[in-house]
DNA sequence: TAGAATTGTCTATTACATCA
DNA sequence: ATGATGTAATAGACAATTCT
């Protein structure tokens, strides 16, 4: 019955339903919904319908397919001989082949980009929480240089006042410096005997200006 | 060389078969 | 019975190629 099928298919696909339609002057460019040609209602009335294709003439096309994904006019003929196909039936299947495809490949490439997408969001994620503790982190170094300046203004009005204290000493004759309690000393040393508290600040001051 | 015809491919859509 | 899905097939547009 299948063969008989396809026999009175190819009877139906003659030359003429191949041939391009070239649009008659004046007709409109937009799409129109399709209607039933000559030969969809000549095979309608004798009964034809539409068939599967088989699976063995499926695996050749998917082989053929596998090697080259266009389809010359030789190659066609050769593979609708082959299969026992129309010419047309074989480029109709490449076509609709080649669309699935593109369409499998489009998912593809979709999955793929939103998988990196979605690693580069936690990268983000984790960077700006990263961000928030350094910022934490650096309120809290301000805070603290701020109490420190601020018991250096105590202890200069003390010491004018006759307070002695062993965390005072001067910097190149300038103006006393004194450290906080628990305050390294050696933190602001350098080597060369150079006590250099301002540099200790830029230091602090580039980190800020870092993270800005 | 220009323009008509042909050919192949694409997108959009329809029609039909099959299955849950 | 029926709606969803897959797919064979068509229409129409367009570009490249061939023909006259």
């Amino acid at each position: 019955m299948e063969d008989d099928q396809m026999f009175l298919y190819s009877q139906q696909s003659d030359a003429n339903s191949y041939n391009q339609m070239v649009p008659t002057e004046g007709e409109t460019k937009c799409r129109r919904r399709r209607k039933k040609n000559k030969v969809e209602k000549i095979n309608e009335d004798i009964g034809f319908r539409k068939r599967k294709l088989t699976d063995e003439q499926v695996r050749l096309l998917e082989l053929n397919f596998g090697n080259e994904h266009k389809l010359e006019s030789d190659r066609k003929d050769r593979i609708a001989m082959e299969l026992g196909l129309d010419p047309r039936q074989v480029a109709v299947w490449f076509q609709n082949r080649r669309v699935r495809w593109k369409t499998k490949k489009i998912e593809e490439e979709y999955s793929e980009l939103k998988r990196a997408h979605d690693g580069v969001m936690v990268e983000k994620c984790h960077l700006q929480s990263e961000v928030s503790r350094l910022k934490e982190k650096l309120m809290e170094a301000e805070k603290q240089i701020q109490q420190l300046k601020e018991r250096s203004v105590d202890h200069t009005s003390n010491l004018s006042m006759g307070s002695p204290s062993s965390s005072c000493f001067t910097v190149d004759g300038g103006d006393p410096m004194f450290m906080p309690d628990g305050f390294d000393n050696n933190f602001f040393y350098v080597p060369n005997g150079d006590i250099n508290y301002i540099h200790g600040m830029e230091w602090v001051q580039d980190l800020y200006g870092s993270l800005q």
